[in-house]
DNA sequence: AATGAATGAGGGTTCATTCAT
DNA sequence: CATGAATGAACCCTCATTCAT
């Protein structure tokens, strides 16, 4: 019952708790790339942090629920950065939307491997984790969505007809996501020029008014 | 004492063993389909074929071992697959075998989701593990080669000039493992069909004589 | 800066002090009953009170402290109310006091479920813990005492033969005890007036001539 | 996922798993009485026991459950004891049943120390366990049927009008569960044989014709 | 060759205690 | 005085591995 010992505790700095929750999840991205989703513990993550053992369940309660909070992070971060290009619409034209999601796809940003590793990650473990599966299915959705409605107007303009909006998208996601699982796994060679060129191809094929090689 | 059987002596006992290696295998590929290849444990496994909790250890030596050799069975049966249709490359035509490989990749046996499970599952943890990384890595660059060969002569032959059929090549098996991870992960709505569907349009924009839509 | 009140200075704190120390104890008393004195934290502690987590350590210094702050806190409360009733001897014949004496051990203030959890749950540990068992073992010393000394009276008014005082007030504060454990364990059915007969049933067996049934 | 950790074992002797689980449960006993029924951990235990840590979960699945099976020990024992004696009705006499039962409830067996800290510690905790109080409230109510029926034989063969056996039951249970306290908590002055005499005495007084001081 | 009881390092989680604010 | 974020030892439990049978 009583435990009777007594904790020292060296320095001790109180952070807005936003503040510690990002700080949190940061460092648990780098331990998702640097030891992989499953073989990270509470102290890697923790030491990673600089921070003390009990600080994950004072704010995300389990390591569990870090864990999603951590690949909602990085879902939501795609989506936004996504959804911020596709709505200046109104200002660019379909062609400049393209160039800038291609653009956007392949960035440092969107393809540093500590995000992929987060994605492939958790895309390896979504199956049977109806949590996981859940976050990445809804992303997926909204993404389709989206570039499905842009792709339409694309057509519309170029007069396609060889394949469907949804179609076309369906490709278009896959080899993105293709692309990246490249850009994590193979070795130094492949990088995200060579994988943008992949992309630029494919839809420079499929709407060759609006994209050129 | 007892000898029930006239059979010769002679390494009576050398088949079964690879039996119950292969019997492993395949109830690891089970476990990982419905546990996750990170939660699966050698009692789910063993459970899983029927057999003792020890049986691992003396067919392995460790969980580890089964993991990777399991891997390399699936990694193996899929390049074995592949290779059987491209070597026939003397008796049919590039046009047959076009379709051979995409009805191959998108046939019942590649992409059973036990399978797909597995993939995703190493490729997820790929990068962190050597082991699992060049397994994965090897036969990538194995597929891609083979791959390559077969298009650079479908572009001689059409005399197509979109594009060089490296690019093509890198575009066509991120499409496929793109695909591969939809029918994972998507709910029931997407299915073979529909990937192959998606598959044939991409290569029907890049060797429109050989396939079409 | 400014001073509201024209009160005099002198210990103004004082009262303040004990009162939140009262205020915790009785919230632990609370918390005994609810979940069991093993499984109480501080936090549940804090909460029911309604304060701040760091309050029990600026107030008990520890929390052992203040179990066992707690502790002496009932028996004290029972120890005096048994004392109260006692030195009435002057203005009350011993047939009164005896009665007052059962109703006393059987009211609604001394069986209440909580205080009968702050006993059991402390005898219970009592054998292990050294702070614990001099505080019991004390108390239980001094009502003994008491009650000896009362039934030597009563034994000599009575004339009574049967057994020593001793004897007597053992039987007594033992089937006492053993009520409270039905009270405290027992469900619905068994209750303060049950209990109280049975014990009344007791004390007329051993003093016929001093309480009837 | 995977534990790289290799595991020496020291000696190693299987043994029947009934085996096995009783000398858990005399451990937990053990435990019990010299660290207090909160306080004891599982390292307590299988070192108590002369075994390796994961021995407990292994036949227990929980340290919760092996708590609750040393409970049901504990009170099964005292039970079948209490039984044993009872149903010797048809070849002894009520006064002889009585005197059997007396000797049994101080018997060194049943009043050794160790049983003695399992009662009181599961009874303290019982208020807020629920599985805990439904075994203790079984135990008691079976214990007080028997003893009913033996005390409504007692009373017609001595016609003793005094109170009904219900109440005399409850009296003696409680006397009963009021001096093990004692035993179990009071220091070294108070014994079996003084006991025995307080919970004789009060069977004397009920029940003259049978039960002698 | 096969079994499964036993082992014990390792991991997630809890919570008394500390101390900057 | 009071607060509650932060700390980290200690706990329960899991599970790969071992080895007597």
């Amino acid at each position: 019952m009583t435990k009777t010992t007594a904790t020292p505790a060296r320095k001790r700095r109180a952070m807005p708790k936003q503040d510690r929750r990002i700080q949190l999840i940061k460092a648990t991205i780098s331990c998702i790339a640097n030891k992989g989703l499953s073989n990270i513990t509470m102290a890697d993550i923790t030491t990673e942090a600089g921070l003390s053992l009990g600080i994950v369940n004072l704010h995300f309660q389990s390591k569990n629920n870090l864990l999603v909070e951590t690949l909602r992070f990085v879902v939501d971060e795609y989506n936004e950065g996504q959804a911020k290009i596709l709505k200046k619409r109104s200002s660019k034209t379909t062609q400049e939307i393209l160039e800038d999601h291609l653009a956007f796809d392949f960035s440092a940003k969107v393809c540093q491997k500590d995000k992929l590793a987060v994605w492939f990650g958790f895309w390896g473990e979504a199956k049977t984790r109806p949590t996981y599966q859940k976050i990445c299915t809804e992303s997926d959705n909204a993404t389709e969505l989206s570039i499905t409605a842009l792709f339409e107007e694309v057509i519309q303009e170029g007069k396609y007809s060889l394949a469907d909006a949804a179609t076309i998208t369906k490709g278009y996601t896959a080899i993105v996501e293709g692309l990246w699982l490249d850009l994590l796994i193979a070795p130094g060679a492949f990088n995200r020029k060579n994988a943008n060129q992949v992309a630029r191809t494919y839809l420079a094929v499929m709407f060759p008014k609006h994209i050129s090689l």
